[in-house]
DNA sequence: TTGAAAGCGCTAACAG
DNA sequence: CTGTTAGCGCTTTCAA
């Protein structure tokens, strides 16, 4: 029923051959041939068979995107600056979702297997060595997003900059007492942030006191960025009473959300209370009035998207890293220079 | 260098067709030479050629999305009902993203011969009838979600009664002066809401005063529901002066977002001056108390789904409707009892 | 330049 | 229950 090649052939009176190569734009034809071909297309209305030609190609036009079950600002835009640069290609997006932690290495598997898609964009979750093996040896283009392995090629965002800067901003304003909530301490990112955090204090001769610092492991199965965490977190810091930080800087701007939620139970205010700076810009935050740090989500995917396409098109066998550098948003969750 | 079946027979000792009858989960198939065969699989750590299955089953095990180039709550929240669906079938999802309004009708045609997926999911888009056509010649699988069309399967919210509800909602606390704001026209949503404004407005014995009905239709390419137009519109409400409305149905949340926006620069405040309900219940609601519509968006997408394998799976044929009602979720914007 | 034919890796019908 | 074989629809030599 479908019509296939073999129908197009006939109806040009040419071979199948033939037909093949118009479609793939081999110069091998003359122009006579190729009108007539592109005829019988058109009044078949003829299509390709895209398995058929994976099968045939070895090459399957299509990447595939793992990442974590999104629901949420960063996926969201992350996707779409993906799709965007994608475009330029004509290569289709297969997406899948990760929920539990086994069912990310199943991706990982079958991508390598299945030879279903011609490159891996791994998203925001760390890859095992194990896995980084068998990419390298088979030779299947990966790019690791808002993700590190000093073997592959990577897209992040410095972290610890970020930090360091939201850290330094509350300093500046005359902050002493700062605290920093963070996300569970497995999370990259969030080791990255304390650490910018700690050096932060540390080049601004003040000391590290740990009741300043709040780890989010309320839960064991979530990452702790979430706005719960930031809530309980922040509720530990108000149990501090007089010796409460003035100013936290929360690692993301979600938790900041629960942070404020928080601060305004036990009838503080922000910024006049107590400051807060987030990491992340998302939508929300405009609308709180959350000073933060900003990370350029859809440039990351974006440039994620190229340089995949490097790997698969050009084969391009170079390391590529790529930092990008987050900037300070401010608004009014930091309030103006103050000294306490 | 790749396995495929042949090593696995050869490594088992069987035929290719018994390799593929385990694969496939046939029954007859004895136990022992079962597990020979899966033995040989684990250890050669093969796994079948997606497009090779594909070709041969004339089945592609995988459904597409076509889908507005999105950015934002609703379509993120959809593809996540979507996915968390699909994961019950093993199912691989392809995102077709459309930006421009060529291309929407480019993907469908794609789908419809490319035989790359076994179902479509359209989503908040209107489909031409010369593709229903083609879709119901076919019979290609196809679900509209968030879209109608009366020949095919959908999934909607019923933004009529929504709207309705919201205007009565605004009529019931008191208020008399009431506008609303609306998307372009060209969109059914739009038109939906209208519709059920003006019926509340009609029901209540109020008439229609076309100065409190604003489209935003204020950029060719967009179709009016985002901030800016909210804040554009509400401008021109707020340019009437004295008769300005006091309470105004937004059609959409993220319009809300620019319309309170506006507000706040004439120095008005929501509700004492305006009361604002918006439509979608977006995240963003919540934090700024904005009184809205809820949609079931998750259940959409996991039951768009459902039904899309309904048809793939089982071939029902019948005609699947379902409209998805929209609850009220009061918060602040709208204030208490009036008598304005 | 073009046609014929040999795969690509798998499923499914057909014998046995 | 299992092996063999003929496709699935296309790409790509290999001759012509």
């Amino acid at each position: 029923m479908p019509v296939t090649i073999y129908d197009v052939a006939k109806k040009a009176g040419v071979g199948i051959g033939t037909v093949s190569r118009v479609i793939n734009n081999s110069p091998r034809i003359t122009r006579k041939t190729k009108a007539k071909v592109l005829r019988a297309i058109r009044e078949l209305n003829y299509q390709p068979h895209t398995s058929a030609q994976s099968l045939a190609r070895r090459k399957a036009n299509t990447i595939g995107c793992i990442i974590p079950y999104f629901a949420g600002y960063f996926y969201s835009e992350l996707l779409h600056g993906i799709q965007r640069k994608l475009r330029e290609f004509e290569y289709a997006l297969i997406l899948y979702s990760v929920d539990i932690q086994q069912s990310k290495e199943f991706f990982l598997r079958r991508a390598l297997q299945e030879r279903r898609v011609d490159g891996i964009l791994f998203v925001s979750m760390e890859i095992s060595q194990r896995y980084v093996d068998k990419f390298l040896s088979t030779g299947l283009p990966i790019v690791l997003v808002n993700s590190f392995h000093s073997a592959l090629d990577s897209i992040t965002v410095d972290s610890t900059e970020g930090a360091y800067i939201a850290t330094k901003h509350l300093i500046e304003l005359g902050y002493t007492r700062i605290a920093m909530i963070d996300g569970q301490l497995k999370s990259i990112p969030a080791r990255l942030r304390f650490e910018g955090f700690k050096k932060a204090l540390q080049q601004h001769g003040f000391h590290f006191d740990k009741r300043y610092f709040v780890v989010c492991d309320f839960s064991e199965e979530a990452d702790g960025f979430n706005k719960e965490a930031g809530y309980l977190a922040m509720q530990k810091l108000l149990d501090l009473g007089e010796e409460m930080p003035r100013a936290v800087f929360v690692s993301s701007d979600i938790q900041a959300i629960g942070v404020m939620q928080a601060i305004k139970e036990r009838d503080f205010v922000v910024p006049d209370d107590i400051a807060i700076i987030g990491f992340d810009d998302i939508e929300l935050a405009q609308y709180v009035g959350l000073t933060t740090m900003r990370q350029p989500i859809l440039e990351m995917g974006e440039l994620a998207v190229k340089r995949l396409m490097e790997r698969i098109i050009r084969k391009d066998r170079s390391e590529f890293k790529h930092n990008f550098r987050t900037q300070l948003v401010v608004r009014e969750s930091c309030g103006a220079y103050k000294n306490k």
